[in-house]
DNA sequence: ACGCTAACTGAACGGGCGTTCATTATCAAA
DNA sequence: TTTGATAATGAACGCCCGTTCAGTTAGCGT
């Protein structure tokens, strides 16, 4: 046996991402062999080496693209407002994005010190980016006077530690939709800022 | 050579648990040997087992030994009070404590799937019994009337991330002191429960 | 000074790790 | 139908893993 039929690569390409990512984020990366992700794709563990040269860089590509997607999302959801309204739309989007990749959140969060240091900045600085957009956000409603904060840049990690958090308990079929979680959120986070 | 000049168990056993807490933190679980804890401490690898019957035994006591702390650290806090005072003394008690142990805390979220399914358990109760501390002080403000929160349960999880979350960013000897730190979460806490 | 016990060594066990590579089967274009 | 490119195999490489254990030395009560 050798080339496997109705193999592509662009089939196998996303599948073995795929995989990655739903073992990375069950087991850690560490504690996942190259010999297991091949093994839920269906190939043998060789085969993997034609998608990525190493089993770091096929990690640092599940987390760029995951940051990128993240930005380009933001970037595309209705801009303008008032600081008032441009708040509550991160709060609402963050959880809503957030919910919809929890493997690739819980991997951006938990494997990051797995990356080369190369690749660890590339990450922390596009985190930083997104996160720059929030503090914007609040700058500008303290500039409006709608908001009291007595320091933007710990308002902003506190609100994104706080609604990221929403990952760590929010189970589908729960008590509480995901609806009406971002609205108890919102209303928290509105308060905390003073507006 | 067997046996070394000056060695006892109260020595070798607490560098064993400090040395694995540092490098469980610093790398990952997985992605630490016993070969590379013993070295830390100065031992060969056998030596480990003398002190833990296996390498994930070493990790769930360390996570024990701090949640059993932790809930035993609050529980000596002075008690008593309106819920409003309750709550800001668990805040600047969660801030100090976390910060003051940080190697302690990023292990116990991070590495808890490292552990079998009975010790996950009784982590995980643990920290449900340290969450519902809290989320008796916001019932009781709610039933006092001094706090408008939509749902316990909720507000419980979200201030418990968005503390937490001082551990991700605060550096020693950067822009803020530890207590002015405080001082500004323990005012967007208080603002966001409507108090 | 002796003997018991506690503390540790160092080698070994079987097994899994990430990665490479010669080889082979399939696919798609000419 | 041939042919070159593509997608995969499976064996092998050297290395490190968690854990065990017989043997050895230091500490210490008697």
């Amino acid at each position: 046996m050798a080339r496997k039929t109705g193999s592509h690569s662009e089939i196998t390409g996303p599948k073995i991402r795929a995989e990655a990512q739903r073992l990375f984020a069950r087991h850690g990366f560490a504690a996942v062999s190259m010999r297991q992700i091949a093994g839920a794709v269906g190939v043998q563990a060789g085969a993997l080496y034609l998608y990525t040269p190493d089993k770091e860089a096929l990690l640092f590509d599940l987390l760029k693209t995951h940051m990128d997607e993240l930005i380009a999302a933001w970037h595309a959801e209705p801009g303008g407002g008032d600081a008032h309204a441009r708040l509550e739309r991160f709060v609402r989007f963050h959880i809503r994005f957030n919910l919809e990749r929890a493997e690739a959140v819980f991997l951006s969060y938990m494997e990051l010190r797995n990356l080369s240091p190369e690749n660890f900045a590339v990450i922390e600085g596009l985190r930083k980016t997104y996160e720059t957009e929030l503090e914007a956000i609040l700058k500008a409603g303290q500039d409006e006077g709608v908001f009291l904060i007595p320091d933007t840049k710990l308002a902003t990690m506190a609100i994104i530690a706080m609604l990221t958090g929403v990952n760590t308990w929010f189970r589908e079929g729960g008590r509480l939709s995901r609806a009406t979680v971002a609205d108890i959120y919102w209303d928290m986070v509105r308060k905390s800022v003073g507006a």
